[in-house]
DNA sequence: GTCTATACCTCGATAGAC
DNA sequence: GTCTATCGAGGTATAGAC
């Protein structure tokens, strides 16, 4: 209560104006996203909003690199992990499969947004993602090698995870209607999903 | 010539514009496309589109529409197939692998646009797609039952199939950055997957 | 059927009082 | 820091001449 005024509830504003906006844009995207709609969210005026965040564009760009940081550290830091191979991949299929199903619409945003401007890509840090590639195809090149798994390039295996995990979320509706999997269905499809990837990754790679 | 009356170069124009309108609103989504744009792009005034289609809305469910029936029939008509279940599932990476390449948009742009608006999915027909569903699961409990592949629910199955076939297209641009495939070098990734994604899936399959 | 001009509106952004 | 009022750009849609 000391420092309310260096700081006299500056904070709780803005944090509510950006986990406002971070609702908004992850479900409408940054084109369908309107700024009244995002104050209304926060419970505040909209000129509050270029008060805190000059403007739109900067706004976006504060929730979408949140978003970034959300999603690939937590992948890059199991792939360049100290693990075995087996464990590395059970733990990425868990770890994954658990983060983002607490965040459903977060990768779809990003997803989106990157094929509408893959320059936003330009200003992540791509230095720590850079390490874990080496790694995990040393590591694979030797198991192969040791015939305890399959002969697989690194790239196919990462994308095939990658793609086993997120695909679900980000297809939920074709999907839901596809598989008649309705409401709480397939919440409950998802939640084996860690099971039957870790399952079916494992089987794939047996030699 | 003789019916140029009745129909005088119509369907050209319509053509051009509802081809135009494919590409804009494949890339930008209907909130982020502009009508100026499109029509800049088919190369005809602006108040034509308003012409041939009442509105943005209908321009956009009729691209919509013809997005849902090249995506799904294929799918469909694979799955529900008379062919032995592993010809079935070689044949639908393939072809729907083929297919997608064609369009690399087109999945993004409708899973992107399902979430926005689930209801799109309602206009469509289910009715085509629910046979295949039961037939693809009986087919797999008989080959489970006789030992011929390992336990797994159909709609893993064909999760993963979608899963591993659509998203190295969606994530394109993260996927290029992340395995460091720059440019051509993609492409002849995604050429291959063809093949290793069959692999994968027969590798996963063995009992 | 095709074009120009324009009406009408929504939205992002700012000015200015408090 | 917060609100109200409003400006101005840019968007969809239409009116009307040709």
């Amino acid at each position: 209560m000391v420092d309310s005024q260096t700081k006299p509830r500056t904070e709780a504003v803005e944090e509510r104006i950006f986990h406002a906006a971070e609702t908004v844009f992850h479900t409408k995207g940054f084109a369908g996203a309107r700024m009244q709609e995002i104050a209304d969210e926060a419970g505040i005026n909209k000129a509050m909003l270029h008060y805190y965040f000059r403007s739109k564009g900067k706004l976006f760009e504060a929730v979408f690199e949140a978003g970034i940081k959300k999603v690939l550290p937590p992948a890059v830091e199991q792939l360049a992990s100290d693990h075995p191979l087996g464990l590395k991949i059970r733990r990425f299929i868990e770890t994954y499969l658990e983060n983002m199903s607490r965040n459903p619409k977060l990768p779809g945003f990003i997803i989106a947004e990157l094929n509408r401007n893959p320059d936003h890509l330009r200003n992540i840090a791509m230095a720590e993602i850079a390490p874990a590639l080496p790694k995990i195809r040393s590591q694979l090149a030797e198991a192969v090698a040791e015939g305890r798994v399959r002969a697989i390039s690194a790239e196919d295996l990462i994308c095939n995870l990658i793609s086993m995990c997120l695909f679900p979320l980000l297809a939920r509706p074709v999907f839901q209607s596809i598989l008649q999997l309705e409401g709480g269905k397939y919440d409950e499809f998802l939640a084996r999903r860690t099971e039957t990837v870790t399952d079916f990754v494992f089987n794939a790679l047996r030699p």
